[in-house]
DNA sequence: ATTATATATATCACTCTGATATATATCAAC
DNA sequence: GTTGATATATATCAGAGTGATATATATAAT
């Protein structure tokens, strides 16, 4: 097989980080802060991909990589995509999204919630609630001062895209929550009815 | 610091295993065909993970194992809970769920839509809603065979409430493809209205 | 007979996370 | 003014997780 011929369907991080450099981040710190502060409704990257892949984008040649002779502050590394960086990035945007494996541990555990109290699942989904609705304020936030501010950034339509799929899917969510409160209740009152099994439900409340 | 005293927060896959091991699954296998026929949902486990927690679990004394003796077939080996597993498992369902870092690589792509023809995020968008549609016709059918075939299974309630966690976040997941659709139809009709102006000269400014 | 599929275990390279370590600079508090 | 907290910046590691592949036996289909 030819070498060049692997279809590799590529490491989103590689990505990621190709992304943020074409709107001009230019430090691994700066994309760390903007992903936290930014896309975090959607995505994350940890300082362990960011550095490495910086280095190894700059040996393929799709960055350049050149420490800053500035004499204050720490030392720090910019970069700039290349002609490559720039075609290796619009090629990955054209492809179709690679399915992600789902990993809900709340959804695990209420799988496995008949070996337990009702109270316990009860107690998880009014978390899981909480964490929704606090999301939800963050976006609508978020939602807000995008519209205030017409025209600041090219990518701005886009991000409103993104801020409007969490704002459907927590929504959803706290719908889900609310419907399946209800419907744990309803296996509590249940199982306070019989006479077992009612000192850990004592515990938690 | 004594020994006992280290909270570890603990890996997921570690305790859905222990929670098939609850269920009466027994071997590697029959856990990953579970995860993939019932759990993908919400869920996934490799067999990368599995085969090695199997011999950690024993040798922490939470599961036995043993060789099943059967000359027929390939050689198994039959793993069972311990009390030691049943106290582990229970403390796990009782602690909050920890928040799972979102990867969403279609969002991903989307946030950088602006530098690809407004067609290429409509395509993914498409893609995307088919791919939820197709979803939630199996969630469907999945809530229609749990519910006709009443207390088959003590777990039966609780996984009833994950199909419709599923079900809520995929109509969700619809509705927003349909918005978006409309807003990126918007921006291609500008777009295909200017002719000159490709995108590669506006990204170099 | 040959081929395909199901059962069953094992392992590996690679990706990713979360934590920690190391420095420099600034700003507030004492 | 020095102590301590926070921000900027890079680097690295152990452990979690994925997806692929290899191996082997048994059964069903062609």
């Amino acid at each position: 097989m030819p070498k060049g011929t692997e279809k590799r369907p590529g490491p989103p991080s590689r990505y990621a980080i190709l992304g943020m450099l074409s709107m001009g981040l230019e430090t691994g710190y700066a994309m760390k802060k903007h992903v936290e502060t930014n896309l975090s409704h959607f995505w994350n990257e940890s300082y362990g991909q960011i550095y490495p892949i910086l280095r190894r984008l700059e040996e393929e040649g799709l960055v350049t990589r050149s420490p800053d002779p500035r004499t204050t502050g720490p030392r720090r590394n910019r970069h700039r995509l290349t002609d490559a960086g720039w075609h290796d990035l619009r090629a990955w945007l054209e492809a179709a999204p690679e399915p992600q494996p789902p990993r809900m541990e709340l959804l695990l555990k209420l799988s496995f919630g008949e070996r337990v109290p009702a109270a316990v699942s009860i107690r998880h989904i009014r978390n899981h609630q909480e964490i929704c609705e606090r999301n939800l304020e963050f976006l609508n936030l978020a939602e807000g001062i995008l519209r205030q501010t017409p025209e600041v950034h090219r990518d701005q339509n886009y991000w409103l895209l993104t801020l409007r799929y969490g704002k459907a899917v927590r929504l959803a969510e706290v719908a889900w929550c609310q419907e399946t409160l209800a419907e744990l209740q309803e296996i509590e009152a249940k199982q306070s009815a019989s006479p077992i099994a009612t000192r850990a439900e004592a515990q938690n409340e």
